[in-house]
DNA sequence: CCCTAGATTGGACACATGTCCAGTCAGTTG
DNA sequence: CAACTGACTGGACATGTGTCCAATCTAGGG
């Protein structure tokens, strides 16, 4: 089943609805903070959310949809505004704040990695989306006249680390230190 | 489960279990050409192999570790060595080299993505294994007193590309394109 | 205050995943 | 050639995933 949901305007969802499925993707999220992505099934979080599984899938395409829709908002409910003196340090200041607010959803995160694998049209959607905010927020520390390239290699960079930040080989903090480094590196020849 | 398996020497193996070893690696190797791998499934691939479910499982811990095996093969069944006048070009040749593969067997690749993420102990060594190799020829690339750093970055930016190349983001051909370009920006200050 | 559209529900379904174990079969060994 | 070791098998089990639908609630309009 495809179920849309997360249009900004709330797309064809009158109240009632809405306040299901907001308390769907609030139960998701206490759920994955409580047992992990792995140990978590879409009916266990209906029950948390208080409704029927039937419910819940009405509104979740599937168990990946409901990870991406829950990182979609993660990313959307903060707008960060790049600072520092040069490129460098902005572009740092992105990647850093974003390693900081992973570090702190760790399960968010590792679950959101495997799920944007997914295949379902509504995976797809929001994949589409987070991956273009994502470049978006590299091009405006780059600034407009950026070269292309240096932001691909930068946004590659980045989901590489959220890569092996899903599998478990580095911690999210480490991976904003990480970073750190890897940026001057891209940078050293294209500031 | 933990079934091992993949040891250089056929560890603990027999001729006789070495022998349906392989004609489970065969037969899910085709499986996954034939069908894909999200329609894989294990007990079609024993199927295929001519041995019963229960036996697949004795070699096999997971789909997924079927994944991270055949492509540990792949990467292992050719050892390449980089060419080229400078290190960039070098490094080119290596990620080109890859990907060339990588798109002859783009169900292959697009299985492993996945695969590589999950949390079977079979799976967590092989993916540690898989990363290691992918670090050693970079390495060996960019010559044995390479910046750590440098590195680090044309391997993000690698696994970063193999992960959009899993979602389908873009073609793995595509991909090769992508990345002379992307090693040339990493690498124009750090040659 | 009743009615009704449509949100919600219970519960069964088809299918995949991985586990387990008692029983069978085959190749080596004596 | 008989016995035995251990690879293999059949089949049931527990669990998860996502789908479907007839039946039931419920909020808001008339």
């Amino acid at each position: 089943m495809s179920s849309q949901l997360s249009a900004s305007p709330r797309q064809g969802l009158n109240r009632r609805q809405a306040e299901t499925v907001e308390r769907l993707l609030a139960a998701g999220h206490e759920e994955l903070g409580a047992v992990g992505h792995e140990a978590l099934t879409v009916r266990t979080v209906a029950h948390r959310a208080g409704v029927s599984p039937a419910t819940a899938y009405t509104y979740l395409a599937s168990k990946n949809h409901l990870f991406a829709e829950l990182f979609w908002r993660f990313l959307a409910e903060d707008a960060h505004e790049p600072t520092g003196a040069d490129v460098i340090e902005r572009l740092q200041s992105v990647t850093r704040h974003l390693t900081r607010r992973l570090a702190e959803e760790p399960e968010l995160a590792a679950a959101v990695t495997s799920a944007l694998l997914g295949s379902d049209p509504d995976v797809e959607r929001l994949r589409l989306r987070i991956g273009g905010e994502l470049v978006a927020r590299f091009r405006t520390a780059l600034g407009a006249d950026a070269d292309p390239v240096v932001v691909e290699t930068v946004a590659l960079a980045f989901s590489g680390a959220l890569l092996q930040g899903g599998m478990g080989l580095m911690t999210y903090t480490e991976m904003g230190e990480r970073l750190d480094a890897v940026v001057a590196v891209i940078m050293r020849g294209n500031a």
